[in-house]
DNA sequence: AACCTACAGGTTGTTGAACAATCCAGCAAG
DNA sequence: CTTGCTGGATTGTTCAACAACCTGTAGGTT
């Protein structure tokens, strides 16, 4: 007996339909640039050239200006009228700001840990097991791209498609200022064991004291960034 | 005896400086749209041609689509490749998923109504003080208005730059959905009275009353907004 | 009648070139 | 040392063109 498709098989699909609606030149041009400011490759305070640039990745000047305004929105570069676009150079208060922003989310997402489903704790489990690998190894790069991912999971905790994609955003702005950071090793080092416990009290839905161990990690997690940077200037 | 600028008044002009910043009209065209896209001129589901619109307000397709990735950010419109640029149609999922995110905004803002300055909190009773007086006289577009303005005003206590602009985001993406409730008096009347205990509970510096207010708030609206949302699809 | 194929028309994606507006560094004059 | 000017370079914006793609339609096949 054939038939059609049916409804359920319909809903299905359109779950992937974001994964169809493909990337454009400019989508494309833009993640590049991206992935070069976020490793520091500009650092901050440099101009991006549109001819440079342009000529550089052989697209024309519209296209590149396209990925520039996505840039621009996404804070990982900065706009100034008729002087174009620089990579952006945070202050000490755009610190705290993005300090008080992840206190905010990740604490409130924290706490919503009994709520949330046990595949987004077994996320935030897994982060840290991951860390402590790398930790392992002496990988600090990667320590310091799973602690990311640990951030990113307990954010996710929340179950909101918005929050994930603000953090997001959040952790790559922050990753402009990690640079400052020329050990580390000494700054990565005790975190994982403070993920750890987190994590743990998560996986056990405990969420008021996730929310409390996390907030003090942050606050001290923003304490030393802020020397290394007020340092660094 | 006449001196030069001292430091102090440069460092005040520096905070001027974004002012300067001025805008480009790629900016202008956008903000053009997002006010018509926001008061229904554009019903979701529009398509926005870039001949016709390019046409219409006499700016090449170039800056157009400038203009139209700066709103594609902001999810006041859609991009599809090789289709165009849509008004977006907001799922029940999209306005659990906005509530959701003001439930942890928002609430988290409240709870902080102690420690943020006495401006930020006179900001939100003055919000509500006007939206008495609009209620009064029956204007409830200007109701609507203020509301917006009073959740605004809640989510500064947290004195961030990045959730103040967070919040405008939010508020701005639920307008398009605030246009199926055909009856603005019977939807906003009851919130106004329960802004002002918020905004004494504020005041008053009782953060965490301030907060489970807010947060009963807000699910009573998001369930009035799905009901009336999913009638009309 | 239902399904597939091919074609034509319209829209978007991307490029290149051109000109106006603006900024910047350097130099000259006070 | 400051002020005013000037030339070169970069960005802002527009226009025109072509390629790539989607959509609906007409016609043929089963």
């Amino acid at each position: 007996m054939r038939v059609g498709v049916t409804e359920g098989m319909v809903a299905r699909l359109e779950q992937d339909r974001p994964l169809l609606a493909q990337i454009g030149t400019a989508d494309r041009v833009a993640a590049l640039l991206r992935d070069n400011i976020m490793e520091g490759v500009f650092p901050p305070g440099t101009r991006l050239s549109e001819e440079a640039i342009g000529q550089a990745l052989g697209v024309s000047r519209n296209t590149l200006r396209e990925a520039f305004r996505l840039l621009c929105h996404e804070r990982l570069a900065v706009h100034e009228l008729n002087r174009g676009i620089f990579v952006p150079v945070l202050t000490s208060e755009d610190v705290v700001d993005l300090y008080r922003l992840r206190r905010l989310i990740e604490g409130g997402a924290a706490r919503m840990a009994a709520a949330a489903p046990a595949t987004a704790r077994r996320a935030v489990v897994a982060a840290v097991t991951a860390a402590e690998q790398a930790s392992a190894a002496g990988d600090w790069e990667a320590v310091r791209s799973e602690d990311l991912h640990f951030h990113q999971a307990v954010a996710a905790l929340a179950g909101s498609p918005r929050v994930d994609d603000l953090m997001r955003r959040a952790l790559a702005e922050l990753r402009l200022v990690f640079h400052v950071m020329t050990d580390p090793e000494r700054f990565h080092r005790p975190f994982v064991a403070r993920n750890k416990v987190i994590a743990h009290l998560i996986d056990s839905q405990d969420g008021a004291a996730a929310e409390k161990e996390l907030l003090a990690y942050l606050e001290d997690a923003e304490r030393q960034l802020l020397a290394a940077y007020g340092a660094s200037q």
